[in-house]
DNA sequence: CAATGTCAAGTTTTT
DNA sequence: CTTGACATTG
C-alpha cells in the first residue's frame, strides 16, 4: 500500500494516530525512545497541511539541532512531495536568528550582525577581564563565561541581575555581564544565548512584533520537550498565547542536558503552563529487539523520579548484548574495526554502523586504525569543522572582507600568517579604535598615518589588499573570492610551511581541510547566506554522499537510529563521568544512567559495548578503570560477556594477537587494502643492518627502532613489518629492519 | 617590539 | 599530548 493524502493515517498506530489528530489545544506526547515521535511530527504536519488548517508558513516546528531540523524538513517534503521553504521548521537559535534578524534594530542591531562562537566569547571575557583589571588567576574567563551563560539559559538580562537572587555568586559577574553586553552590541554580534534572550526582550517591549508572530503561528510542534530550558519554555510561551495549540513531544528518560540548563520540570509542570491540555503516551517501540529493549528498560529502571513507562516491541528477541574488555585503546579500536569488516563482509552499509563515545576526543584511537584500514568514517561533533583553527582563519577573513567594522575577525587574521604585527601594536590601534570611536580596520589606516616605520608598511599592505577584495567580491562569486584571499593573504603557503615544520599528524589535514572548506561553499549562493549558516551551525560538513561509518558522541547521538551500534569506553570514570557525579551527586549519576539509555536506545539489531580496563589513554598519564557500573545493571541473561581474560592475566591482548584464530581478523579486507596501498616510499629502511633478518620476526615479538622506540609487531608481509610503537604517535609504520629485544 | 623557546597547567556533554 | 603564559633572544 502506498501512502497518500487520503490514507496516511492508515500508516499509524492508535496512539500516533491520536497525536497526530489531536491537533487543538495543548498536546503532550510521551514518547519513549524508537515509538515514532519524529513520525508522529511529520505526519502531523502533513495532518495541518492537508486537513488546510493551516498554510504552510503558518507551523512552528522547533526540534533541538540542525539535523533533526534538516531530517524533519525532507521527510515532510518527500511526503509532500515538494519541497517546503515556507515552513518555520529549525532549532530555537536558528528560528530566533530568523525573528531577529527581521526586526535587529530594536534591539540595537545592524542587520548584518555575525553570531560568534565560544572561542569569541571568551577572547571577549579575557579582553574585558585585563581592561577591569578583574583578576583571573581565582576565576578562569571560563568560569565567568559559564556563569552567565547560565544566567542567559534562566532569561536573566544583564539590567537586572541585582534586582534577582543570582548576584550572590560573585560580584564580579553583574560587571563582566554587563560590559560584555555592550560589547557584544558595539561589536555588531550576538552570542548563542542572546539569540534566544533578545526574542524574548523584543516580545516583551514591542508588543505588535509580538502579536505579529503570535497571529502567525497557528500550530507549534516541539521536539525533545524534555530537553527544553527556562528562557526556551518562555519563548515558547509568548508564541503560543493567541492560538494556543501546541504540541510538545519528549521523553524524560532522555533528558542529558541539564548542564546547558534543560529542565525536565518543565514537562512536569506542562499543565500549568498551557491550557486544554491531553498527554498521550506511545510505549510501542518500532525500533529496537526485544533483548536490546529490555537491557535499556531494566537499566533505567534504576533511576528514580521518572514519569516511568512500559515500552514493549513486537520485534524478535534478537542477539544479545556483547562486551568485550581490553587492556588498551589501541586493542579496542582493532576489535571493533575487525567486527566491522565481518559485518562489512555480510555486506552491512557502512552507513548502518556507528561508534558512540562518551567524550569526543576518544574517537582518536579509532581515527587512527581506520585510516591504516582504509575504512571511510566521519566523526559528527567532537573536534567540529568550523571550529579548526584554519577554518577559522579563513572565516574571519571573509568576515572582514564582508564586513570591515567585524574587529574580532580583524584581531583574528590581521597577524596570521605572521606579519610582524604583535601584541603591542594591537593594543595600540585597539585605543585608537576606542579613542575615536571607529572600527579596528579604520585605526589600523589611521595608526600607519601617525607612524611611519618599515613594520608598519606591513599593516599597508595587509589594508590595501583587504580594500581589494571588498571592492572585487561584488563582481566574483564567494567561492572565486575565497581562492584569491587564500593565495593573496599567502595562507596556503603558511600553512605548507607549518606541515614541514611540525610532526603532528593534524596539520597534515588543514589543506585538506581547506578544500574540504572551498567544496562546502559551493552548497550556498552567496558569502552572506553562508556565514549566517556558518555562525548557527556548528557541525561538520556532511555533505558528502559516500557511505561512511559514523563515530560521534552519545550526546549528538540522540534522536537517531543504526542497525549496528559499538559502545565503546564503558569504564568507571569515563562513562559514568567523574566529573559529572563530583558535580551533581546522584542526579549526575541519573543524567549519565538516561545517556546510557539513550546510547542502547540508538541499535535496531546488535550492540557491542567495549571497555578498556587498563591503560585508557588521557592525557598526560593512564588511567586504570573498572568496567562500568552500567555493565553490571544489564541483566545478565540478556549479555554476552565475550572475553573477561584480563581478570586472570593481564596480556589479554598478547593473547588476542598472537592467537592464530584472531589474527585472521587482521586479514580483513581493509588490512590487504592497507598493505597493497602501502608505497615504498612509506617503508622505513634505515638502520640497524646488523640485527636479525626478517625470517626471524613473528607476530607478537617485542622490537626496538631506532627513530620510534619500542613496539609490538602488528603484522608481516612480504619481509615488512607492521608495528604498534609504545610512544610514536604514528602508530603503525611498515619497516623493514628491526631489533630483536628477546 | 615581535618571534622563538621553555615550562606549567588542563580537558564532558552542545546550540 | 596539547595549549597558554612567561622569559629570552634577535
Amino acid at each position: 500500500m502506498d501512502l497518500n493524502f487520503n490514507n496516511y493515517l492508515d500508516f499509524l498506530n492508535i496512539e500516533q494516530k491520536k497525536a497526530v489528530e489531536n491537533s487543538e489545544g495543548s498536546c503532550l506526547v510521551l514518547a519513549g525512545a524508537g515509538s515514532g515521535k519524529t513520525r508522529v511530527l511529520t505526519f502531523k504536519i502533513l495532518h495541518l497541511l492537508i486537513q488546510k488548517k493551516a498554510l504552510p508558513n503558518q507551523i512552528l516546528a522547533v526540534t533541538f539541532t540542525n539535523k533533526a531540523a534538516s531530517e524533519m524538513k525532507s521527510r515532510v517534503s518527500s511526503l509532500l512531495n515538494q519541497p517546503i521553504n515556507r515552513m518555520w521548521i529549525g532549532t530555537f537559535h536558528s528560528l530566533s536568528a530568523k525573528i531577529l534578524r527581521a526586526h535587529c534594530e530594536l534591539v540595537g542591531l545592524k542587520r548584518n550582525f555575525i553570531i560568534i562562537d565560544t572561542d569569541d566569547q571568551l577572547k571577549l571575557i579575557k579582553q574585558i577581564c585585563e581592561r577591569e583589571r578583574i583578576d583571573l588567576k581565582e576565576k578562569t574567563p571560563k568560569y565567568y563565561l559559564n556563569v552567565i551563560d547560565g544566567l542567559k539559559n534562566k532569561g536573566v538580562f544583564a539590567n537586572n541581575l541585582h534586582s534577582q537572587k543570582y548576584k550572590k555568586s560573585d560580584s564580579n559577574v553583574e560587571k563582566i555581564y554587563k560590559i560584555y553586553q555592550e560589547e557584544l552590541l558595539r561589536l555588531n554580534c550576538v552570542d548563542f544565548g542572546n539569540l534566544i534572550l533578545h526574542c524574548i526582550d523584543i516580545f516583551k517591549t514591542h508588543k505588535d512584533v509580538c502579536l505579529k508572530y503570535q497571529k502567525l503561528f497557528k500550530y507549534i510542534l516541539v521536539d525533545e520537550y524534555q530537553d527544553i530550558n527556562k528562557i526556551q519554555q518562555s519563548w515558547l510561551e509568548y508564541l503560543y498565547q493567541i492560538n494556543r495549540n501546541i504540541c510538545c513531544v519528549g521523553d524524560d528518560d532522555q533528558s542529558i542536558y541539564s548542564w546547558r540548563g534543560a529542565d525536565v520540570t518543565n514537562l512536569l509542570n506542562f499543565e500549568k503552563n498551557f491550557s486544554n491540555i491531553k498527554i498521550i503516551r506511545l510505549e510501542q517501540n518500532y525500533r529496537s529487539t526485544q533483548n536490546i529493549l529490555n537491557c535499556a528498560s531494566s537499566l533505567i529502571q534504576k533511576n528514580s523520579g521518572r514519569y516511568g513507562k512500559k515500552l514493549w516491541s513486537k520485534n524478535d528477541m534478537g542477539e544479545k548484548i556483547s562486551i568485550t574488555g581490553f587492556w588498551e585503546t589501541g586493542e579496542e579500536s582493532i576489535f571493533v574495526s575487525g567486527e566491522i569488516e565481518k559485518l562489512i563482509s555480510k555486506k552491512i552499509p557502512l552507513s548502518e554502523i556507528a561508534i558512540l563515545f562518551r567524550v569526543a576526543a576518544h574517537t582518536r584511537s579509532f581515527e587512527d586504525r581506520f585510516i591504516n584500514l582504509g575504512l571511510p568514517y566521519k566523526i559528527i561533533g567532537g573536534l567540529r569543522f568550523y571550529e579548526r583553527k584554519e577554518i577559522r582563519d579563513i572565516i574571519a577573513y571573509l568576515r572582514l572582507v564582508d564586513n570591515l567594522n567585524d574587529d574580532l575577525a580583524f584581531e583574528r587574521v590581521i597577524n596570521v600568517p605572521k606579519r610582524g604585527i604583535g601584541k603591542i601594536t594591537l593594543s595600540k590601534i585597539n585605543n585608537i579604535s576606542r579613542i575615536n570611536n571607529v572600527c579596528m580596520f579604520d585605526a589600523a589606516e589611521m595608526f600607519i598615518q601617525q607612524h611611519a616605520s618599515k613594520v608598519k608598511s606591513e599593516i599597508h599592505d595587509f589594508i590595501i589588499k583587504v580594500h581589494k577584495w571588498n571592492k572585487i567580491k561584488k563582481d566574483i562569486n564567494h567561492i572565486e573570492l575565497t581562492q584569491i584571499i587564500l593565495e593573496d593573504s599567502n595562507y596556503v603557503s603558511y600553512l605548507e610551511q607549518e606541515e614541514k615544520n611540525s610532526k603532528n599528524p593534524e596539520n597534515l589535514n588543514r589543506l585538506e581541510n581547506i578544500r574540504e572548506f572551498i567544496e562546502s561553499l559551493k552548497d550556498f549562493e552567496n558569502l552572506e547566506g553562508f556565514l549566517e549558516h556558518v555562525g548557527l551551525v556548528m557541525e561538520n560538513i556532511t555533505n558528502t554522499n559516500k557511505e561512511t561509518i559514523t563515530l560521534m558522541t552519545m550526546h549528538s547521538a540522540k534522536g537517531l537510529e543504526f542497525d549496528y551500534v559499538f559502545l565503546a569506553g564503558w569504564e568507571e570514570g569515563v562513562f559514568p563521568s567523574m566529573r559529572s557525579i563530583e558535580e551533581l551527586g546522584n542526579s549526575g549519576l541519573e543524567e549519565e544512567r538516561r545517556l546510557a539509555y539513550v546510547a542502547l536506545t540508538r541499535a535496531r539489531k546488535k550492540i557491542n559495548i567495549t571497555y578498556v580496563n587498563q591503560n585508557r589513554y588521557s592525557y598526560a598519564s593512564h588511567d586504570y578503570n573498572i568496567p562500568s557500573r552500567f555493565i553490571d545493571e544489564l541483566p545478565r541473561n540478556l549479555v554476552d560477556i565475550k572475553d573477561s581474560s584480563f581478570l586472570e592475566n593481564n596480556n589479554f591482548f598478547d593473547n588476542y594477537i598472537t592467537s592464530q584464530n584472531n589474527y585472521q581478523n587482521h586479514l580483513s579486507p581493509g588490512r590487504k587494502r592497507l598493505v597493497s596501498n602501502y608505497k615504498s616510499s612509506d617503508i622505513e629502511w634505515d638502520f640497524n643492518q646488523d640485527t636479525s633478518n626478517e625470517e626471524n620476526m613473528k607476530i607478537g615479538d617485542r622490537v626496538f627502532h631506532q627513530k620510534f622506540g619500542y613496539g609490538k609487531i602488528l603484522f608481516i608481509e612480504g619481509g615488512k613489518a607492521e608495528v604498534d610503537f609504545e610512544k610514536s604517535s604514528q602508530k603503525q609504520i611498515f619497516v623493514k629492519y628491526l631489533k630483536f629485544m628477546n
